[in-house]
DNA sequence: TTCCAGGTGCATA
DNA sequence: TATGCACATGGA
């Protein structure tokens, strides 16, 4: 990735390894809003506004933030994802649709795969569960609102301090439905919580120690160890990515996630976490 | 009205 | 260890 460091912005030239759209449509995150020049993005207390020509392929791209640094490791500019997309589409993936899989690399080929906070994706994907990223984005949204400290012109993330002022009607209210009270649980134990210790644990390990947290099971650990770690040995299987198995890898369906899982994460090994976000969103938008 | 959405907790065998 | 069911909510 060809980037320019300034002090108050990053300039990115050529689109074709960093699309905004396809970076923050894809399902990763969902703390983000359209703009009448582009988007704006929010992780933690921080933000950054991208500055984008939607219609102008390859055209410049500015991300302005007071908080350069944090954003050029958010946005992952420092991989090389060239690379990344030609390694997958050499890989041999579907039985049944043999250009499956390098479609959807060509169709999300602006994609990245955000470096997100581990604390705030553990909550977000609570919320995930058996949930539509619309909704998702909404009751975020709310919570920030009720709870998170005022920047001015956008609240942040709550912290486990301040989430743990919430009751569990409270969650209700904002529209978290019957998860609201593994919020409530899963805050409490969150509180006390070594992040630290995850990023250098065996990635069994790590799945295993997340899965303790109330609300959090195979595949919201799966979108924890990806989105907030970074790890890419990992294969969260939702309703879609069962779908693309399903319908396009498989000629035997309906397997056990915890099957689907094992295979994907044998055929891809350490490009799992991409692979599943371009064939995700690639289903999405079918 | 029913189905579905980035599934999980819990009871049961 | 594996399977089946209940679970809030809102849009299609």
């Amino acid at each position: 990735m060809i980037y320019t460091r300034k002090e108050d912005r990053i300039i990115i030239n050529g689109g074709e390894d960093f699309s905004p759209t396809h970076i923050l449509e894809c399902g990763q995150v969902f703390r983000f809003k359209r703009t009448e020049n582009g988007y704006i993005v929010y992780s933690l207390d921080k933000c950054a506004e991208i500055f984008f020509n939607e219609k102008a392929e390859n055209s410049r791209i500015e991300i302005v933030t007071k908080d350069v640094d944090y954003f050029i490791n958010y946005f992952d500019l420092n991989r090389d994802y060239s690379q990344i997309k030609s390694h997958l589409k050499q890989i041999k993936f579907d039985e049944r649709d043999s250009s499956f899989l390098s479609n959807a690399v060509e169709y999300g080929h602006g994609i990245r795969i955000l470096c997100q906070d581990p604390f705030e994706s553990t909550i977000s994907f609570i919320i995930s569960a058996n949930n539509n990223i619309k909704r998702i984005q909404g009751i975020i949204e709310r919570i920030s609102a009720k709870c998170g400290t005022n920047m001015g012109n956008y609240y942040a993330f709550p912290t486990a301090e301040q989430l743990s002022t919430l009751t569990e009607e409270d969650f209700t209210a904002l529209g978290a439905g019957y998860r609201a009270k593994y919020l409530v649980k899963a805050v409490e134990m969150l509180k006390e919580f070594d992040y630290q210790s995850f990023k250098t644990l065996p990635t069994d390990e790590a799945v295993s120690g997340l899965l303790k947290i109330m609300g959090v099971g195979p595949k919201v650990a799966d979108c924890i160890l990806l989105f907030g770690y970074n790890r890419m040995d990992v294969f969260p299987v939702d309703t879609w990515i069962e779908k693309v198995y399903n319908n396009y890898f498989t000629a035997t369906p309906l397997k056990s996630r915890k099957e689907i899982r094992k295979n994907l994460v044998e055929i891809f090994k350490n490009y799992s976490g991409y692979a599943q976000q371009y064939l995700f969103y690639y289903q999405r938008e079918l």
